[in-house]
RNA sequence: CGGAGUGUAGCGCAGUUUGGUAGCGCAUCUGGUUUGGGACCAGAGGGUCGGGGGUUCGAAUCCCUCCACUCCGACCA
């Protein structure tokens, strides 16, 4: 490509609303631009790359075994309501009417389209196990989108379905793409980690995310720093402290506590240690409790880890916090002086809160607390469950080493569905017998859009991106000093232009009327990895300049040796 | 949806307190000089000051209202 013959809209200064460095270089690399908040037109430059990611995704898709297809963008009603996703999905669900005054919604994945298709199309088991991709448009109304495109409303994600007849072969398709995701953020270059993931409220065996590691990151990854555990803090085991609880040393009493509303306060006022005081959450209870409310008890340091909680069968799901009006009347006491003792509504206390000794809480009496509270002296212990997250230094679940906490940004997601969406739908086929048999399902998403920006994240300096050779809108960029003015330098970029294209090599030939200081600043806020000056003055000796994007110095090399010369480098 | 903030040329900003002919830098166009790290000189184009309404002789500036965008929070198969 020519650079006079293409769209190279660099920025010089930094737009202001643009607050992640991938969003930054993006936006100065003349990649995207935006249309409206969380929608990007993605320009010349930037499409290069996103083309390079989709290969990349195509070819090992292609290699695990998974066919290629293309479904709508909006989608009827009808089978959202069939899966019963319709009341289910909340306002991040765009919905629409045609002109008929029929109900259709953006799709923001495609779980119902293609277990419907799949129920149309496959009949017998004899057709299983069966995987179906595609790289599509998928629309999410992101209540906030930031990040430019690592978290956009419109996004390009490249969605897998898969189809079986038992849980074996689920399993076995599941462990392939598992594997061909490893390859695929292997070749992009990524510093990734798959993560153990939570299933959600669709159940499953088994979830993996995978992560790049990037400060800017969204979630929080838990890790051990002695074996390869790493798990989302949503999924990661809070396991209890090692050893026996402490016998007590105080004596229970009831102490005046007024103005003490909060963690902070009851530390402060009166000197008590952050690990003896505890937090009392009121929630609403489910079906199977004989109450509406239900207490949950962490330690005063600690947080509720809200997928726990709503995983507990005597907690309704979604997870619901009481309000006092509805809590006061039955406990007596509002947010701030609530506790274990005479709870009259079911109490679960966290692992680490049952291993505590002579610690204070709420005493259920508006401003009046207990101070010297111990299990099983001052009352029964009760129930004892996983209710908060990791934090950094707590045990590895795996039991090996300690856990450390970082910040990761999710590519992609492997994750067994099981029979969910098929039995809603009713996708069946028939078994050896000739029954109806429920399939279990699959599905397997990289974001492809948010992947460009997480590589971006990983790979840049002062000057701008340094792109990974598999992403690079272009590998080489070919720089001549004063191409409009010195003949000799004309011609021979042109030859060494048509070389390198005739080697199959992306080349980037910076024909533009610029000075030299506008190429060298352009090439690398783009950041072409290898970079080639042509000069007046170098081609006297027979010689090019060469400087890879990650070099400090560069280099001479001979003019007939370039071609080999950079084979060699892109191998 | 709650809290905070910002809307002035393509980008970055000043001007708003105290109403009086809309500015600066970069970018763009023309001419010239330059040519190994975002050049210099001279000139030019480009604005319904986010929209609407009001006050006033006069509004970017004061008042009302709507909209968009950004940040923090809540939400998120």
């Amino acid at each position: 490509m020519r650079a006079s013959q293409f769209l190279i809209s660099t920025l010089k200064e930094t737009p202001t609303d643009a607050e992640v460095i991938s969003h930054q270089l993006m936006l100065r690399a003349g990649m995207i631009r935006k249309l409206a908040s969380g929608l990007y037109t993605w320009l010349p430059m930037g499409l290069r790359t996103l083309r390079k990611v989709e290969r990349i995704v195509r070819e090992e898709m292609e290699a695990a075994g998974a066919l290629e297809v293309l479904m709508p963008a909006i989608q009827p009603a009808e089978l959202w309501q069939e899966s019963g996703r319709w009341e289910k999905y909340g306002p991040e669900l765009l919905r629409l009417k045609d002109r008929h005054d029929r109900d259709f919604c953006v799709g923001p994945t495609h779980e119902e389209v293609i277990t419907d298709m799949i129920r149309r199309e496959i009949k017998s088991y004899k057709q299983l196990p069966a995987n179906f991709y595609q790289i599509q448009t998928k629309f999410r109304d992101e209540i906030r989108p930031r990040f430019g495109v690592m978290r956009s409303r419109e996004f390009i994600m490249k969605d897998a379905y898969s189809f079986h007849s038992n849980r074996e072969s689920l399993q076995e398709t599941y462990d392939r793409m598992y594997d061909a995701y490893v390859r695929i953020f292997t070749r992009l270059g990524l510093d990734f980690r798959p993560v153990l993931a939570d299933n959600g409220s669709i159940g499953g065996n088994s979830s993996h995310e995978f992560h790049v590691l990037a400060s800017s990151g969204e979630d929080d990854i838990a890790f051990s720093d002695s074996s390869s555990y790493a798990a989302n803090i949503e999924k990661a085991e809070a396991v209890a402290p090692a050893g026996e609880r402490a016998a007590p040393s105080e004596e229970l009493r009831l102490v005046d506590t007024p103005n003490t509303k909060t963690i902070a306060q009851l530390v402060e006022q009166y000197n008590l240690p952050i690990e003896k005081t505890i937090k009392t959450l009121i929630v609403v209870a489910s079906d199977e409790v004989d109450a509406d409310f239900v207490a949950l008890l962490i330690r005063g340091d600690h947080e509720l880890n809200e997928v726990k909680a709503e995983k507990l069968p005597q907690v309704a799901a979604p997870l619901q916090f009481a309000t006092e009006e509805q809590f006061r009347p039955i406990i007596g006491a509002g947010p701030g002086s609530l506790g274990p003792i005479n709870m009259p509504i079911p109490v679960i206390i966290d692992r680490t809160v049952a291993k505590m000794a002579d610690f204070g809480a709420g005493a259920n009496i508006d401003d009046k607390h207990y101070f010297g509270i111990n299990w099983e002296r001052d009352l029964p212990l009760p129930e004892v469950a996983d209710l908060r997250n990791v934090v950094a230094g707590d045990p590895s679940p795996c039991g090996e080493g300690k856990l450390e906490i970082k910040r990761g940004i999710e590519v992609g997601h492997v994750f067994q569905l099981g029979n969910s969406y098929s039995s809603a739908m009713n996708a069946t086929v028939l078994d050896e017998n000739g029954k109806a048999a429920i399939m279990e399902m699959g599905c397997y998403g990289i974001g492809v859009t948010r992947v460009v920006a997480a590589s971006i994240e990983q790979n840049h300096d002062e000057n701008g991106i340094i792109w990974p050779l598999a992403l690079a809108p272009f590998t080489v960029a070919l720089v001549p000093l004063n191409y409009d003015k010195s003949e000799a330098v004309q011609v021979k970029s042109d030859e060494l232009y048509a070389q390198l294209q005739a080697a199959g090599i992306d080349v980037l030939l910076d024909d533009r009327k610029e000075r030299p200081g506008v190429k060298f600043a352009d090439m690398e806020l783009i950041g072409v990895p290898h970079r080639v000056v042509i000069s007046e003055r170098g081609l006297g000796n027979g010689q090019l300049e060469y400087k890879g994007r990650r070099d400090g110095e560069s280099q001479d090399i001979a003019v007939d040796q370039l071609v080999s010369f950079l084979q060699q480098q892109l191998s």
